[in-house]
DNA sequence: TTGAAAGCGCTAACAA
DNA sequence: TTGTTAGCGCTTTCAA
């Protein structure tokens, strides 16, 4: 590789025998060009490879066309989670829709939110996405406070610091889609409706129990269990809630992955699904859908489109200029009906 | 937010009394100065909050602080594996010691190959971190093509367009490490002696089943099921093994979630764990190896030292200009004994 | 050791 | 519709 001199807009000019404007307003879309130079100038282009040089551009414009993505310590293990591949993939979809890159910032400790601040207050990227998972977590204060423009992964828990701040964010209707669950389990004649719940200290474990005591408003306390989304956590949960309920005849899971460990000890247990026990989860995930036996009946939610959507909310705050979008979008669910319910 | 205008250097080099020059000596090091100047500039620069321009910097030292990690579509599903967290941790923490951002590519499909390599060739990173699992894979050929300093993740397959290429890559030692394994289950007095093994698409899967017929050369073939790095899939090998050789008396499996879903195929069959068979993993993911009953013997290897290493590896190349570095590092792996053989 | 000045490649007024 | 020109904020010769 000779590595030539990467050409500029103004040999792009030369070669097509116009000023450096007229080139800069063809590679920027053409508009208000005649005809003919937009070709000759295109032409130029090509025959010369030219790409625009995005730190020039970035000066002049003070757009970046970059977008953080910031992960933070607790959830790095989120990686793990096919969930949150599915809403990067959307993301990552999304920017690239809008030419805009996707910078990955990883929180490690608590000393992390300066060095993540100090990048975000540098002006290195348009805006950010974050996953504020937990309780404890800083993020949306510190994204608030650095004052750039940032929408949420999940409905941020609102306590401690920033608990009064009004972040915008994306998220699907936990509470809605979880009594959509338990309603069909009890419409199915079920009388002794158990859950395994998702964290407590996430929204999403929260709000779905919620959504369960919604509809089973006196139910029996010790009908739910703790899990933490994990296949294994909601083995577990399971085993202990058969021990309590030998004779329970339902389980709604908090998502697939705990509903599938869930129907492995059931079915240890003799239990046959859904003749004995039905068995409903949470998410639709297909690598997870697609491996229970019997196909498991879940609760639809668009992932991926979650993602594509927190790109757009950023985008569009973006370009209604300053200050945060406070709107945040909740999206519908759907049960999706199979063979365990 | 009153988003205040950012202070540029001339705001700090007024307020030190100094020339803009001397400023920017200061912001970059401060080598050459009086120490009474870089005091004040320093001071300055904290009054102001001072940060600098990205873009105006990178324009004219056409370095831009950033390195891309590209993803190609098979392995988007990496992301589900905690390897591949870990091994971005290291890259990420590498990165953040050389003050430089982490830029994410996923490439989608085929087509995404043609804007990839227009984003490499337009010279908005300095280099890129790939990896290339799949035999199919162009990726090694398109940053070769482009001729962006590039460092991949695991050995390249070294088939189809650009086989021929030298790509500097880091790994570890994937076929020495299973032999140590099957060495170690030999040396208990194991006779039949299994293998899952993993993808045969994928050097780690490959190299690892060499490893294993390193040491059982002329072992028999049906001793050795296919896997695919899952836990499931390491279960329906064991069972499939299992129902060929009810009397194997140890599995050497390609890697720790093989080795998981093995090792609970086993026990429902009733075998005990090591008396009846004795099990090996691969990887040492804390997550798997630390949730398995017994606690899984297995070959380590520092993943999250990898990742950092690629950095390194990109790096040192970058610094000592142009042309790739065609140096890999294969790194050391380790038996770690503990209750399963 | 410091400062003056010349760009890096691009966009966006403003004029023509 | 097109071109001229003035920067964007920074680094880096070159002189002093």
């Amino acid at each position: 590789m000779p590595d030539r001199i990467r050409p500029t807009l103004e040999a792009v000019a030369a070669r097509a025998g116009v000023s450096r404007a007229t080139a800069s307003r063809v590679v920027n879309g053409g508009a208000g060009v005649r005809e003919r130079l937009v070709e000759r100038v295109r032409l130029a282009v090509d025959e010369l490879g030219y790409v625009p040089n995005h730190a020039a551009r970035t000066l002049v414009t003070r757009r970046n066309g970059a977008v953080a993505v910031i992960i933070a310590e607790p959830e790095i293990r989120i990686f793990s989670d096919p969930f949150f591949s599915l809403q990067l993939r959307g993301i990552s979809r999304e920017l690239t829709a809008n030419d805009s890159q996707l910078v990955l910032l990883m929180v490690e400790g608590s000393g992390d939110y300066d060095r993540i601040a100090r990048y975000l207050a540098g002006g290195h990227v348009d805006g950010a996405l974050a996953f504020s998972l937990h309780t404890q977590d800083q993020l949306p204060a510190v994204t608030h406070k650095v004052g750039i423009p940032t929408v949420f992964g999940g409905r941020p828990v609102r306590t401690g610091a920033g608990a009064e701040l009004a972040v915008p964010y994306v998220d699907c209707d936990n509470r809605g889609g979880a009594r959509d669950a338990v309603r069909h389990l009890a419409g199915l004649g079920r009388q002794r409706i158990a859950h395994i719940a998702g964290p407590q200290d996430q929204t999403s474990g929260i709000d779905r129990l919620d959504g369960y005591r919604d509809v089973l408003a006196d139910g029996d306390p010790t009908l739910i269990a703790q899990g933490a989304f994990t296949a294994d956590s909601g083995a577990r949960a399971m085993a202990e809630l058969l021990d309590r309920h030998p004779d329970l005849d339902a389980v709604f899971a908090g998502n697939d992955l705990m509903a599938k460990g869930a129907l492995r000890v059931l079915q240890e247990r003799g239990r046959r699904i859904p003749e004995d026990v039905a068995v409903v989860g949470f998410d639709d995930m297909a690598s997870v859908v697609e491996t229970t036996t019997p196909l498991l009946t879940t609760v639809r939610q668009d992932i991926e489109e979650m993602g594509r959507l927190m790109v757009r909310l950023l985008i569009s705050g973006l370009d209604r200029g300053e200050g945060p979008t406070p709107d945040s979008v909740i999206m519908e669910t759907e049960l999706v009906r199979r063979a365990s319910a």
